[in-house]
DNA sequence: GAGGGCTTGATATACTATAACAGTTCATAT
DNA sequence: ATATGAACTGTTATAGTATATCAAGCCCTC
């Protein structure tokens, strides 16, 4: 399967894997995946690039889902703290994870020219941990935020 | 040299070393190290911590260099953009780089504890390179932040 | 059916960052 | 020496991101 999220490819499957684990998950840890949370997590699916919390309100607020900030933090903070959703620190914005059900530190390729955002595989940060380590430093979280350009615009440019 | 900045240290060094790394650097490069530029550099360098914009700007304040945000935020893209300073994606915050003169992607190491930051030797990662080029991405920026407990803080738990 | 925990609604506010324009300074070219 | 222009600073206004707080509703259970 080496088409990847940056290519073209049958986004249909992203979103139905994607939603099917986190309700399994819910129902499997009785977690309330209320109709504002999975509206959200939808939005987030629909497309691989990251939005900032106030694009997927003016949405909510569209469909009478609640118009105010903290019902879309709220429900970002729901879905972040399950696995559900990433934070892209670098864009002050927020994607569906790909990797569902893992237990990851996710890293992710950010293109700049489509704007779309794709999480490598594998958490490639082994490295860094041990960099860390080396030095006494207990890691709990790690952010690796790759920058640049992906196949597609690289031709294009 | 195992002492590194979570330990203490003969601080004075970090400050010194990096001030005339930069006075030099300017010096070489015609670039204008104004009073403002210089100040907000100071600042960032008295500890080994993140700081935010509107930190920074208070004590510009309070010394009649600037009140308003734009003072401190051109400093602050000044300083970035000639590898001065850097930016802590994670808490909105920037820090003085620790290996001035060597273009780098800087790597972090926050304690969510003490609040420090330390920045990693060499850069340590080929392994994110490595699986992005793998997929065809063309990385140009890295941004890497781990968070956890630096070894004193993890002592004194 | 009363209590308690969690979710949502709503208001207000805090925090972070940039746009735009005016005034100054300083180096360079005529 | 003066004009020109680029770059820096000052200032006002505004955009964008995130949270605190309190009130109201829902659901589970005891
Ligand atoms: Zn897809
Ligand atoms: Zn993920
Ligand atoms: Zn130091
Ligand atoms: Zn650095």
């Amino acid at each position: 399967m080496p088409s990847h999220e940056f290519q073209s490819h049958d986004h249909s499957h992203c979103v139905s894997d994607a939603m099917n684990a986190a309700l399994l998950h819910c129902e499997k840890n009785s977690l309330k995946f209320t109709p504002v949370r999975q509206r959200v997590f939808e939005i987030l699916l629909s497309e691989h690039k990251a939005m900032g919390a106030y694009d997927i309100l003016e949405i909510l607020a569209k469909e009478g889902m609640g118009s105010q900030p903290p019902v879309v933090y709220r429900a970002l903070d729901f879905l972040g703290t399950h696995g559900f959703v990433h934070k892209i620190e670098k864009l002050n914005a927020f994607v569906a994870c790909e990797h569902p059900g893992s237990d990851h530190d996710p890293a992710f390729m950010i293109c700049r020219s489509c704007t779309k955002v794709v999480e490598m595989e594998g958490s490639p940060n082994s490295e860094i941990s041990t960099a860390a380590k080396s030095m006494g430093f207990e890691v709990e979280a790690i952010v690796v935020e790759a920058e640049g350009l992906c196949p597609t615009c690289q031709d294009t440019e």
